[in-house]
DNA sequence: AATATTTATTTGATATATCAATTATTGATT
DNA sequence: AATCAATAATTGATATATCAAATAAATATT
């Protein structure tokens, strides 16, 4: 076995473990920075209610694709938002089946309050990484997607 | 705002996504992998028990270090493993806050008979990745940890 | 030695993840 | 129109994550 292969080894054994922490570490990092600003709402309710502003009329299927959620875990994240009062819910007239979601203007204040937050947040976490790096890492994360699938 | 900064912006907001969506995507895959070989195990399990085998003595705080969980969450997975035998917990003499932690027989088997799919799976979700892509996937992730500390 | 502090683990509460099963509704088939 | 199949959302069960509080034991302090 060669050197190269050797280090290979190692590196795709710690990989994943390295990636669970990195992702993991940001979530208490932000969540941290959100609660130490008083807001109470988690990362994850954010970003459904952001996923129904900028697509008014979205199925709730149709945000769990798009935040990468089961669509239990959607319906139990929108009980909780409507609970909190950041969004309203219909039984959708053209499809029963479905439901109508809105922010309300709390919601949207929320919204709107938090972003600045989570674009420093975002800043802080990728600061000193080259944009090079970060196309790298974009590009093998998106391809371990593939290769998964 | 010149275009290699716009671009970083983009970039900036998808990249925590789309880490939280390869490792998602790694886990559903493996996980399935796993039951689908007959395997009742999960991820998180066969990671603590194998961070006993490989740490003899290892208390459970030195455990969620070692797999960076929680003490608590540390706490439930060894419950459900001492549940379904494949551990096995005294109480530690020398500091009976402590536990002593033993893998029995049956854990030993199914880490041993799980591992080698493991690595398939890690060589299958790495594919076509260069090793050099790879290195910089490692040490952009750990930048981010180290920026979010 | 008695008290206070620190440390290891557990427990409770709440949120999310995952899979399977169920319900309600819609659309397709006969 | 009645039946069947497909779809959207919910619910139940179980596992894990996170924080805070509680418990129990060890160590340090007076």
């Amino acid at each position: 076995m060669t050197q190269n292969q050797t280090q290979m080894e190692k590196l795709k054994d710690i990989t994943f473990y390295t990636m669970d922490k990195a992702i993991r570490t940001y979530r208490i990092f932000a969540q941290k920075r959100l609660r130490d600003n008083g807001y109470k709402i988690t990362i994850d309710q954010w970003l459904i209610i952001k996923a129904i502003l900028e697509n008014p009329g979205i199925s709730q299927q149709e945000i769990g694709e798009k935040v990468f959620k089961d669509n239990a875990s959607v319906t139990r994240i929108i009980e909780l938002l409507v609970k909190s009062e950041y969004l309203e819910r219909e039984v959708n007239q053209n499809d029963r089946r479905k439901s109508n979601l809105k922010v309300t203007v709390e919601g949207k204040r929320i919204i709107e309050k938090v972003h600045d937050l989570v674009l420093e947040n975002r800043k802080t976490a990728l600061a000193g990484i080259l944009p090079e790096e970060l196309e790298i890492l974009n590009k093998t994360l998106k391809r371990i997607i593939s290769n998964c699938n």
